[in-house]
DNA sequence: ATATAAATGTTGTATATACAACTTAGTGCT
DNA sequence: AGCACTAAGTTGTATATACAACATTTATAT
């Protein structure tokens, strides 16, 4: 055996994956809203009205995905989409305002991850994804 | 904002993820098998004859989703189970057989994955997992 | 020994993700 | 204009995951 197994980077990174999403997630249970629908939120309110597809592509995500949270956080009225066969997405009133109500939670988890990953957690993660691109 | 909305712990996790999912998923396209499952008969492989929990324990999966793959594991005859409400795996013949004919597989994606990782990347990992258990 | 509590396994529900198939729209070529 | 090609959105299917509800088994307390 070359490696052991329990080095494997795919379950490792799912694991990590896992234990970040929930510290997210436990900050989230009073909205009817996911990790994953939140930093969708996040990205629309850097990039203001912008097509559905460079959502995808800035998170990386696919096609799929994206087209059903889009629809996930339309129901709720979080954002507003253009009737076009590839609409133009952008946030809501409403979804300008949760954006707001979730940035200091979202500080207070990212404070959080911080203090157990410690200074140079982050530049270990900034390494990893540098390695990946 | 304190931090960059792109910093996100939790979606750069994510991506990282399915992006070490992506490289092992594309060498197991001719096996009906998934990533998960794989690490699954390798843990099985390492520990012999367990308690159903034991795997949970070992790679920190929720109980519902050993449940399920251990089924679906089943189904195709990789592993056997004894009858009891809380019932002993092992690997099956086959499944001793598959693990056989996917550790080259899985250490290609390993040489692949580190070879992008570079020397500090698995440095880097293991940082990371050390600060957040 | 029996009742209660704790641990474990299963199943239901919802989202995340990948991938394939299909739809629709736009582009370029003739 | 008409046709082929490409890009993007949607939907179906299957697994991954979390969480809750429930079932079963084991442990504990009296």
């Amino acid at each position: 055996m070359k490696y052991d197994l329990q080095l494997c980077i795919g379950s490792r990174l799912r694991r990590l994956s896992r234990i970040a999403d929930g510290h997210f997630r436990s900050k989230l249970s009073e909205f009817n809203i996911t990790e994953n629908q939140m930093t969708i939120l996040f990205v629309l309110s850097k990039m203001g009205k912008v097509e559905q597809g460079k959502i995808g592509q800035s998170l990386i995500l696919e096609r799929s995905t994206v087209s059903r949270n889009i629809k996930l956080l339309e129901k709720q009225n979080y954002i507003k989409r253009t009737s076009d066969y590839r609409p133009e997405i952008e946030l809501s009133k409403e979804g300008t305002e949760l954006v707001q109500t979730l940035i200091p939670l979202w500080e207070e988890t990212m404070d959080e991850l911080i203090s157990k990953l410690g200074e140079d957690g982050l530049t270990h993660l900034t390494a990893l994804e540098n390695s990946f691109n």
